[in-house]
DNA sequence: TTAATTGCAAACGGTTTGCCACGTT
DNA sequence: AACGTGGCAAACCGTTTGCAATTAA
């Protein structure tokens, strides 16, 4: 048996520190249901870290995700919007104004099971998005 | 009434002209269900066009698409995909080896008029997408 | 004291674009 | 002839990364 004590720590993958910025990036986060981008993020957090680097953001958002913390929702653009509500809920997505918003209709969880028994996979998770144009939208179309 | 011979083509705003490599990468598109990424088109293409480059391929995915013949698929990489079958259908993505493939579930178009009741937008599609492990990946998981 | 975190700046990588020659109509 | 398209190369832009200094534990 091993009795030193240089036992390596089992699997201790992720020993995070606290950090003020990663701290006060999903308290930011949790304010909103906007469904904001890093680049939302960071200029908002600048107020209370002038020497915020983006790269602090995405390092931080990363984490954020590996805890658990946060979604990422890869929702049709270039960049990536972040989302602090981690229970099961679908998204609506503005074509025109690429707004991204909850709507209300109730995950249903049994999806999974059916995928599963049908593909063979493993499933863990679904996404459901709609796409559209919102009521805003609508008034001033052309 | 105008008598002119110079009457602006009404709303003619895509007069696109025939091309090989266009519909080469039609075809090419047409012969797979892999959900291939741009540069997996790109590579397979050169062989019928030594010279052919990328922005070819990625300008006339855009017109593909303009033109409802190619569906883009925002599967989570960094990069996209793209499905010549523009018929309603699902996908499942594979979060070890990033494999997109269609699931043999078929799609409720109910769906839309139930988040457009509820949301007030204007619904046009949604799209289900589930994450898990593929078989294969399953077998060779640590 | 150890190691995670930060800011900075440079690099990355998939995609887009300007330019001019070429192909299609 | 008119104009969409192709190839080339440079630009773009959201994101990632290497590094030395700072901060948490």
């Amino acid at each position: 048996m091993n009795t030193s004590n240089t036992t390596p720590l089992a699997k201790s993958s992720s020993p995070y520190k606290n950090s003020r910025q990663r701290n006060a990036l999903l308290a930011l986060l949790r304010t909103t249901k906007s469904h904001p981008t890093a680049s939302w993020l960071y200029d908002h957090l600048k107020g209370q870290f002038p020497d915020l680097s983006p790269g602090t953001v995405y390092r931080n958002l990363t984490i954020l995700e590996e805890q658990g913390l946060v979604l990422v929702l890869h929702s049709g653009s270039t960049f990536d919007r972040f989302d602090a509500d981690t229970s099961a809920h679908y998204h609506i997505i503005c074509e025109k104004c690429g707004k991204v918003e909850d709507i209300a209709l109730s995950a249903d969880p049994a999806q999974d099971a059916a995928a599963q028994a049908v593909s063979g996979y493993k499933i863990s998770s679904h996404r459901l998005d709609f796409f559209g144009i919102c009521p805003g939208c609508q008034k001033s179309e052309t």
